[in-house]
DNA sequence: AAGGTAAATGGACTACAGTCCGGTTTGTGG
DNA sequence: CCACAAACCGGACTGTAGTCCATTTACCTT
């Protein structure tokens, strides 16, 4: 089921995946050498002793070569998500947990997600316009929250809703507050401003 | 003092100000025609009759660009709340207006603003990663709406909530909720979230 | 094991943002 | 009116993202 957010198909023929390895070890070689910015395209596939066509047809664009980077710590908070100890997982059968509970635990679950990997977030959000948002993460980010508020706001728009929370959490935001006012204060804010979309 | 804003140098020689008077009309017809993100630099420094160095020379990048056919816009909306009507504007002498009724006065003038010209501020947004913080505009929202929090939320952090609150309220999103849902779910849940951060 | 075919490859190609600098225009002071 | 410096001009140039397609490779069938 979460197979369908994987950018590997079901089916991969060996030259596609060694090259999907190559391409991967080369783009994480050169980004912690260079910093994810420093690095073009044209390096990767150099680096990897690839074609740049084979770069594009495998990963898309940059962003989807950073998704791609980043899956295995967004499955990871995903599967905790889904079936992890609560409060970030699923409440237990015959118990309940209240969705304000639940949604300050995927917060800061995924804010620690968010800065232990800020760089290339960014680079996945940022690479092209709404980038973000043809992510498969993103729906999944998108559908939880969404959920959660549901629960709580029964009368409120939730599906819209759940967009702006997220629009609180994007790589770019976290970068701006961190350099400015260092890490904790920009943790403490955008703890704030998502939470606080319960009470308005 | 708004004057440190504008784009225009305190003395324009005389071709100078023709070409950005070319520009801009140029500019203007084309994104009208076509759309914004449909036209390319070289194609307005060509329907200007204008070089490449000349564009970028006066408007720095894309979004200098979009930001400079927003300006009068822009500059309405900050006349008004440095000095118009209440709530907007500021609280005439010997009377106190409640930040939070301020703050959604600002919040219902931007989305006009914001939905009136999307496209356009969308792309002085997005042109470049970071061009947002960089426009002298998101300065002037920034502090309007700090001071604001500081005077709703004394314990608070309203420096940092201040970008929070404005993240709720780029192009990128208001133009994804307005694709998926329109116009009208789309300010109520901007808005909500925008003045949520006060009850946090 | 050989052959057919669908998928994958890679590098030349396009389009676009943004830079650079030799030459030109403008305003000014004599 | 002229000469001169500063400001400005424009288009050639660079670097990068992303596309295209003739060729090669891997896999499956017989």
């Amino acid at each position: 089921m979460l197979e369908i957010l994987r950018s590997r198909p079901p089916q991969e023929r060996a030259d596609a995946a060694r090259n999907r390895e190559k391409v991967l070890a080369a783009a994480a070689r050169l980004f912690a050498g260079k910093g994810v910015e420093a690095v073009s395209m044209d390096a990767i596939a150099a680096e990897a002793g690839v074609g740049k066509g084979t770069l594009f047809r495998r990963f898309g664009d940059k962003s989807g070569l950073a998704v791609a980077l980043l899956d295995a710590r967004e499955r990871d908070l995903q599967e905790r998500i889904l079936s992890g100890q609560p409060p970030l997982g699923p409440p237990p059968a015959g118990r309940d947990i209240a969705p304000a509970e639940r949604l300050a635990a995927f917060v800061e679950a995924y804010l620690d997600y968010l800065f232990a990997h800020l760089d290339l977030v960014r680079m996945s959000e940022t690479a092209s316009p709404g980038a973000r948002y043809r992510i498969g993460a993103y729906g999944f980010w998108h559908r939880h929250v969404a959920i959660l508020l549901g629960q709580a706001l029964p009368d409120a728009d939730p599906e819209a809703l759940s967009h702006a929370v997220l629009a609180g959490l994007t790589g770019e935001l976290a970068t701006v507050l961190k350099d400015r006012y260092g890490e904790p204060r920009a943790r403490a804010a955008l703890t704030w401003a998502a939470l606080a979309v319960l009470a308005g």
